[in-house]
DNA sequence: AACTATTTATAAGA
DNA sequence: TTCTTATAAATAGTT
């Protein structure tokens, strides 16, 4: 929609998706309250994220809405026969809940080396694409980790080599008795 | 939105507004399905007109998506009085199953090189071996494969080197015309 | 989170 | 309702 036009399909990219859904959000959401204030209309939204983190509009109560529409629903199906229609769905629902955690599992398997008999050398080539880049991201933010940690020890050092100075001769420490590698690292 | 900016506020003239509800209702629901695509979401929309007219949009089951949103709220609000037994089972299932599916996807995101600033070095550390190790199984697999399509990709030519050499004169081709990557692929 | 070049959505009119 | 079109709004890619 702008710099560039964007087929319709899931985006790939796990940040950039995250970017879009955000955006695209807001927007969906404010669409829905200009559309229920303008024309004085009942509307309820829900989203929920691939995360399955639930995000929601309602222009009233969303129980209300949602009671609402059952009753609607009701009305329009009540000539089809359906003694445990919401007890099958429910089931349906853990079925799907059942399915996405063996997927889950699943690809976390793979990503560990697990299971990989069945890949073919393009799906192999993807996963490696994949841990490649999870570890490039590893590395650089345990590289930030561990900058900051040296930072902090150095601070900590030269603190406790000022208070040092003010200590009487006899409890002070001399300097060039600490191990160098202490002395590399707490002095700049 | 155009030829004129307007207020967001009910639009007075009935027909008017009717016109804006048809057409505005279209842009919301078109929205809400580029929303669902681009980034994988699970999206319900229900608007009801003025006259009680019920319009509805949803990127599954609409029920299945109610469903869910009310077992996301009472997993919400747990703490207040529920009614059956048998409900609260019901959502303890759901919310064991939806944690288990929550952990799942941490666990990948955090793979892929996401959601790491919580992490102190040592708990990086981990993650790089296992990313480093499920990368070597891959890469190993990864020659695996290649190695053996390069084989079967050599008998093949070998095979067909055999029955170049059948055909006719004018039919055949000559061995030292196929390109050199060809000739190193296919003969060993 | 802010910017901005474009694409989309849409208000008014036919 | 549908089409057109000038303009407002949303947003993809970038910083």
């Amino acid at each position: 929609m702008t710099r560039q036009k964007i087929e319709i399909k899931k985006i790939v990219n796990p940040s950039a998706r995250q970017v879009t859904f955000s955006k695209r959000r807001r927007g969906l959401f404010k669409k829905a309250q200009e559309l229920s204030t303008l024309c004085d209309a009942e509307i309820a939204v829900m989203v929920f994220s691939t995360t399955g983190k639930l995000f929601e509009y309602s222009s009233s109560s969303m129980k209300q809405i949602i009671e609402r529409y059952n009753n609607v629903q009701s009305q329009r199906l009540y000539k089809i026969g359906h003694p445990s229609l919401e007890l099958q769905l429910e089931s349906s629902t853990y079925a799907m809940l059942s399915m996405e955690i063996a997927e889950k599992t699943h690809e976390l398997r793979q990503m560990k080396g697990e299971d990989l008999q069945g890949l073919d050398i393009e799906q192999l080539k993807q996963l490696e694409n994949s841990l490649q880049g999870g570890l490039s991201r590893v590395l650089e933010i345990k590289g930030d980790r561990i900058v900051k940690e040296i930072e902090a020890l150095r601070r900590k050092g030269a603190e406790l080599m000022q208070e040092n100075l003010n200590l009487k001769n006899e409890q002070r420490i001399i300097i060039y008795e600490a191990i160098p590698a202490m002395r590399a690292l707490i002095l700049p």
